[in-house]
DNA sequence: TGTTATGGTTCGGTTACCTCA
DNA sequence: TATGAGGTAACCGAACCATAA
């Protein structure tokens, strides 16, 4: 590894990164050439091994575009494809590597993006959700005392609930089946349907409670314990 | 068969360079 | 013209794995 870091130093390839660099120059200056100076200048007063230190290398849009269509393929190399690949190209191995490495980077990147914001919004409606519910509980509540009479079993068109502690999730029992086991003594209420998004392949280690359908019906929580629930009152 | 050294690869984090507004 | 922000090529160190001695 070090050994190839420093072949790499040493040598800096000018063949393979030149047209690549002021051919990035020319598409993005539009006017063709804005009097800046070009990497090949530098390729050409510093050399391999000169005084430049790092040369930053833009690749043109038909070697990236290849080195997309690579990466859509297969989002590894084995060393075969990479040297064939930057023969192809033009370009050192270890560009290709470092391509490779940083498009990985950047697919992570922005797929946790994407989880973020997808975990965001359902948090939101869960917040929403609760308050709401909270808001119900109380109101009935309420009018049980107004009634001061015996406690009354659910009307079985009523709904079932359970909470799972560790994402306030709630279950609802009576649309289909539910893996949450917690027993008895749930409460009631009307309204109680949490409509469920399908879930991004993605977000699958980041809650093992999310919902498993898009169904709104279909409120099954892919738990393996389901012991974390617990009555909702 | 278990241990150790070595080489290769990947990843997360960072740096340095380039372009553009 | 100077400058800050954003994108990205390149680098570094650590971790992991496979293989040979």
């Amino acid at each position: 590894m070090e050994k190839e870091k420093e072949d790499e130093e040493r040598v800096s390839s000018p063949d393979s990164t030149v047209s690549s660099v002021s051919g990035k120059r020319l598409e993005r200056s539009g006017s063709g050439n804005t009097g800046s100076r070009t990497i090949s200048d530098e390729d050409e007063e510093d050399g391999p091994g000169g005084s430049c230190s790092r040369k930053k290398l833009r690749l043109t849009k038909e070697q990236s575009a290849v080195l997309e269509d690579c990466f859509r393929a297969h989002s590894t190399l084995n060393p075969h494809q990479k040297q064939a690949l930057a023969a192809q190209l033009g370009l050192r191995p270890r560009q290709v590597e470092v391509w490779f490495q940083n498009r990985r980077a950047r697919t992570k990147l922005k797929q946790t993006e994407v989880d973020c914001e997808y975990l965001k919004r359902w948090c939101e409606r869960l917040t929403d959700e609760n308050k709401r519910l909270q808001k119900e509980v109380a109101e009935l509540r309420a009018l049980k005392a107004a009634t001061s009479s015996p406690a009354i079993p659910p009307p079985a068109s009523m709904t079932t609930l359970a909470m799972c502690p560790s994402c306030q999730r709630v279950s609802n029992s009576s649309k289909g089946p539910s893996l949450f086991t917690g027993n008895s003594a749930m409460a009631t209420t009307s309204a109680t349907t949490v409509k469920a998004n399908s879930k991004p392949a993605a977000l699958s280690n980041y809650c093992q409670f999310f919902p498993i359908a898009a169904g709104s019906n279909q409120n099954m929580w892919t738990s393996t314990n389901a012991l974390h629930t617990r009555e909702l009152f």
